[in-house]
Parts: structure tokens; sequence; C-alpha cells
DNA sequence: TGACTGACCGACCGATCGGTCAGTGCTAGC
DNA sequence: GCTAGCACTGACCGATCGGTCGGTCAGTCA
């Protein structure tokens, strides 16, 4: 708290002033954080038939937007670690509950077209997305070192490989067990 | 340090005379713990030939694992979000990055057998695999709550679930555009 | 028997940190 | 000009916590 009334040129009791508490200050935060979130993540909804293509650009902006509010995203991953209720309150109570199924929904969008397997459960789909961008975030310092994880050393090599990934799945084209010389 | 002490039925100053700072207990604690992932761990790698059973398989072991250590699990998750070059060093040397390997070896032969499409990236295929179990861990309360992840109530079928989708992708059989009425 | 070792302990220390409080100065409205 | 209300402050508090210290005691070995 000291240091956060440092930074805003105010004293400590000021801050202490205009939030009852840390926690106030601290949930109003990430309510801004989430709600921006949703902000960005709008015009990204809205594409038309190229899936893949779709995937690498929300996987680039969410990578980035992690990025770069670093701080807030871990709180956020704080949070999401202490597994109080109140934690899981203030969570699912301030968008991010809102936001997975804003995402959510535009696969179901994306299976009602056909651009999407229709036997995926959408929400796993979009589970795994996520977890993919926040796992690099949380590990950035590992991956970086990792000579096998060299695709992550950039964003938009890294939003690429996984929409690729993500998309066509690790199975062979001619099905399962089938072998071939290339 | 003193709930610790209490635990383990000595005085707080005994664990310091064990364990030359609360670090030192921490480090033993992670190098423990990795030592213990990777003894769980080859047994899962021999399976030969039905990749998507092997996912499934270690998916569902992985979360039982994570579940089952959740104290351990969460320090090591506060040590990635420190973020400091003492944490890193730390995780990568307890042998992280040697588990990481394994599986990622593990991918390759598939890909020399044919059971694995040869373009995938087996870095990141290993890096989405662990993002979703390390995230489901980490979000637990809240993906018990969502109906979109109702995938995620039970290990098996989240397991199950998410070795399909990892396997088969998002694309729909005949690839994207093509547009069918069942 | 006596020197030595190592596990163990209670009491204590210094620093940190969230939070409080009595008071100060500025400003809007009467 | 007076005052109510507001942002703001420095000084302080109580609790927590990592770590230290002087010392006890049981076992071991020469």
């Amino acid at each position: 708290m000291a240091e956060i009334a440092a930074a805003a040129g105010v004293s400590k009791a000021t801050v202490f002033h205009h939030y009852r508490s840390k926690r106030a200050l601290y949930e109003a935060l990430v309510g801004d954080a989430m709600a921006g979130f949703r902000e960005q993540l709008v015009p990204l909804l809205d594409a038309e038939g190229d899936l893949q293509g779709s995937l690498r650009e929300f996987a680039a902006a969410h990578v980035e937007r992690l990025t770069r509010m670093q701080g807030t995203m871990r709180l956020i991953a704080r949070e999401m670690l202490s597994g109080t209720p109140a934690s899981s309150d203030l969570l699912s109570g301030s968008g991010m509950t809102q936001n997975f199924s804003l995402l959510v929904d535009a696969l179901r969008r994306g299976q009602a077209q056909g651009t999407v397997r229709a036997e995926v459960d959408p929400g796993l789909a979009v589970f795994l997305l996520l977890s993919a961008n926040w796992f690099l975030f949380q590990t950035g310092a590992l991956t970086r070192r990792n000579p096998d994880l060299a695709v992550t050393g950039s964003t938009d090599t890294y939003a690429a490989e996984l929409a690729r990934l993500l998309y066509f799945g690790l199975a062979p084209p001619a099905g399962p067990g089938h072998q071939e010389s290339p």
C-alpha cells in the first residue's frame, strides 16, 4: 500500500481514504481489468468463416494483453490460487464468467455455421485456448529458456502455431495407426 | 513456519535447525515434488499406438496428482508468478524442464511411428496439454460453477473430452467452409 | 568418566504491513 | 468572513513472521 500511494503521489492514508481496505482497492482493479478485457474482446468475435485465423488473432491479442497488464494479471492469478470462497465470488462476480460466455457463444455460432466440428464441447475448447495463453504468461520465464518451446519466442508465431494445433489436432490425416513413409 | 513446525510436532527453532531458511525448505519440497512427478510419468510414456487413449490417461493422472498435492502445487504456482531469476533457476533446476522433455520425446516417437501428425510442434503440444491441466487446477473453484464447463466436473470425463479435442481438433471433418445439413 | 555432537526448545528480536487517528489546509456556499 | 465538508497528511499501532540465541538433554566414543 505504501508503494501504491507513493506511485500515486499521495500518502498511504489518502489511499485508505478512497478505498476502505486493500481488498477494496484490489476488487476495483480486478473489475476494471475484466471490463477492459470485454471491450477488447467484442470486436474479435464477429469474424466470419476463417476459424483458424480467428483463433490466431484472439491468441495474439490475449497474450499481448496479459503481457501488458502483467501486474494486474499477477494479482488475479494470486486470487485464483488462494481458493477461498471470497476469491471465487470476486472473480466470477467481476465479469470473468461473462467474458468466458462470450467466447463460448462465438464457438457455438461457429458450430451452427459448420466451421467448427459439431462434436466439440465449446466450453472445453475455450477453456483450452485460455489456459494455453494463461500458462504462457505464467511460465514465460521458463518457456523462453526451453529449446523445445522456441515457438513461444514470438507472440505471433506462438499464436499462429497454437491456432493450427487447436484447429487440426494431433491426429494424422489418414487416421490413427496409419503408417506412411515420406 | 510456525504452522509447519506444529504440524511436524517440533518447535519452529528445530525446523530452522534442519533447513537454513524458509527458502531452503521450500526448495527441498519443490525438488521432491518434481522427482515424484517424474516417477509417476515414466510408466505412462510407453504406450504404443493409441495416442488418444494415452492423452486421456496422462491428463487424468496429472490432474489427480495436481489435486492430491494441492499445497505443493500452490507453492510452485506462486514461484512461477514471482518472476524473479531465482525462481526460474529453482524451477528449471528442479527437474521441471527434464520432465517436460520426457513428454516431448514421447510425442516425437509418436510422430516417427505415424501416430501423431508430422506437422505438429511437439513442444507446443505438450505445453498445451500441461497448460489445460494446470489451468483446471488453478481455476477449479470457478470451473465447477460454470455450466459451460460441466465437462470438468469429473476428472475422467474431463480427461476423455480433452484428449478427444486435442486429438481431433476443432476443424470439421470435411475441412473449413464446408456446410452440411444433418 | 568426560569430551563432543546434534536434535531440540522457549524466549526473544527486528522488520514489515494493513490500518487508524487527530489534525491541517483548501474550497464552495451562505 | 464564516463554516461545513473534503482531500490529504504524519505519526502511530498491533499483529504477523522470518529468523536468532542461549541453553538443555540424550546418545556416542575414546
